[in-house]
RNA sequence: GGGGCUAUAGUGUAGCUUGGUAUCACUCAUGGUUUGGGACCAUGGAACUCCAGUUCAAAUCUGGAUAGCCCCA
């Protein structure tokens, strides 16, 4: 009895998504075979299932990127002590969770060398060299590479680790004006990329002036809800001003011949996308991909009959037909359906479809869709059909469901005790307020509540300091 | 940043108090029987996180390291 009990824990998840959101996901990301954990803490292996969803984002993400006049390069990965110190406050920020090169074999080497946290600094070092007149701007490079930032906090599959993927933009204007609207293009490309992409939708807006990133004029973000009302930054886009141009000495001689610093923007996008996907779709079967991003967007299970040897043979064959001209995958092992069928909702995938003898005779098939168990008795003159329909159906779905969370989650509130009851309740709070880090402090200390980017512009008076202003923001508890 | 819990095969575990051949199940491999929601039989493979200490003897006791998880800030 006990064993019985044992073996379904094993195969199943340990915690149900609304019990317990984080032993849950910790869970998920390992049966779903998405991640593999190793011997360094925050380190992790993307697993084919993961690093799958990680191409589909960026296939979409470089593609528009390009649409938008970028160009990929690749720059080195570790970066001198001096070139890395060189804006004051970029070091600043990131000189806590710097990893270091110090020896090469056993020489120590005469300047120890930063694994880049972020690559401004060796980037801009080559842009300084390069950029001479306004006719060589603007300059927009991206790479796509990984990244080393040494975390002490509790390290999560996907949302917070040591090293993690993404892609880096870094962008010189010679206007103020030509690169702030290009922080909000991409930040528009971004937030495309969460919603029809991965079905999540976000909050888009600035950063707070404590939360910016460190060297920054402006910082814009999206942000998503988790369902255990826990919000998370999805990505930034900055707009740098020309602090790092002076520190980089990116000059260049504008059309009157007088000489002027670069106006500069940085983006990023990374890997956490795919934690914040699977925490808002997920389910206590295991994960729920959304179709844009699922490495198999349809799986057929056959189900022979040692008894029914012709039936089952037809089975096979059709089965194969099916995967052949629609590019399904074929899951022909040798296992029980009730065991491939689970494992495969386990693995997300969108829909299977269920084809054995007694659909055969009907010449139909069961089509299931995993976001809602739905089953579905098809013809198979229209299977084709009916999944492409039923695929789309279920990315718009996914969206509109989280998005009714979302929607629901967000509460204007015009207090501090107001802000803090919403935020007890896992959802963010929506309030007026002056700007500026000792009032963020005292947000935090009263409420526990993080900002997390602004909202639009409304009248009212700030939660602090009962100043009449405009300037909203979302505050919510964070990651 | 502060506090706590845990570590035994691929996974989940028993054993630890009282030191002496490491338990069970799933998984995996092979063969056979099976297959409409996590099949079964037979045979086989596979583990004490690491480093030190105590001891005739350490999974077990002691110290340290590492990793995972939880709570608070």
């Amino acid at each position: 009895m006990l064993n019985h009990f044992y073996s379904f824990m094993v195969k199943g998840l340990v915690a149900k998504k609304s019990d317990d959101f984080s032993a849950w996901y910790a869970d998920v990301v390992l049966k779903a075979e998405l991640i593999e954990h190793t011997s360094v803490s925050g380190c992790m292996v993307y697993r084919p299932g993961s690093f799958a969803i990680w191409e589909a984002l960026q296939r979409f993400l470089d593609s528009e990127f390009k649409k938008l006049g970028v160009q990929n390069a690749y720059f080195p990965s570790l970066i001198p002590e001096s070139l890395l110190t060189k804006e004051a406050d970029h070091v600043e920020g990131f000189a806590p969770e710097v990893a270091w090169v110090t020896h090469g074999g056993d020489k120590e080497l005469s300047e120890r060398l930063a694994i880049r946290p972020t690559s401004e600094t060796i980037m801009y070092e080559s842009y300084g060299k390069w950029i001479r007149s306004y006719r060589d701007l603007p300059l927009k490079l991206n790479q796509w590479c990984n990244v080393v930032r040494w975390e002490f906090k509790h390290p999560r599959p996907f949302l917070r680790g040591r090293e993690f993927l993404w892609q880096e933009g870094h962008t010189v204007h010679a206007s103020e004006e030509s690169a702030r609207q290009e922080v909000y293009a991409i930040l528009d490309v971004y937030r495309r990329a969460y919603e029809e992409i991965l079905a999540v939708p976000v909050l888009a807006g600035a950063k707070s002036i404590a939360e910016r990133f460190a060297g920054a004029d402006t910082t814009t973000s999206l942000e998503a809800l988790f369902p255990d009302g826990k919000a998370v930054q999805a990505c930034t886009s900055h707009y740098l001003g020309t602090g790092f141009a002076q520190a980089f000495n990116i000059t260049f001689l504008d059309a009157s011949g007088q000489q002027q610093f670069g106006h500069q923007n940085s983006w990023g996008f990374s890997t956490r996308s795919i934690g914040i996907m699977i925490g808002v779709h997920g389910d206590d079967k295991g994960l729920v991909l959304p179709p844009r991003i699922a490495p198999v967007p349809v799986v057929v299970v056959p189900i022979t009959f040692s008894k029914d040897k012709e039936g089952s043979q037809n089975v096979l064959s059709v089965a194969q037909d099916l995967c052949d001209t629609h590019g399904w995958h074929l899951d022909n092992r040798d296992q029980s359906p009730g065991s491939r069928f689970a494992e495969w909702e386990m693995k997300g995938i969108p829909v299977r479809i269920e084809l054995g003898p007694r659909d055969l005779q009907n010449n139909t098939v069961v089509v299931v869709r995993r976001d809602t168990s739905e089953k579905a008795v098809v013809s198979l003159n229209e299977v084709a059909q009916h999944v492409s329909v039923l695929l789309e159906d279920i990315q718009k779905s996914l969206f509109v469901q989280a998005k009714k969370h979302l929607d629901a989650s967000i509460v204007e509130v015009s207090s501090l005790s107001e802000l803090k009851d919403v935020v007890e309740q896992g959802k963010i709070g929506v309030a007026c307020w002056v700007d500026s880090p000792e009032n963020e402090e005292e947000i935090k200390k009263v409420t526990g509540a993080k900002s997390l980017t602004s909202a639009s512009e409304k009248e009212g008076m700030c939660v602090v300091s009962g100043k009449k202003v405009s300037s909203r923001h979302y505050f919510g508890k964070s990651y």
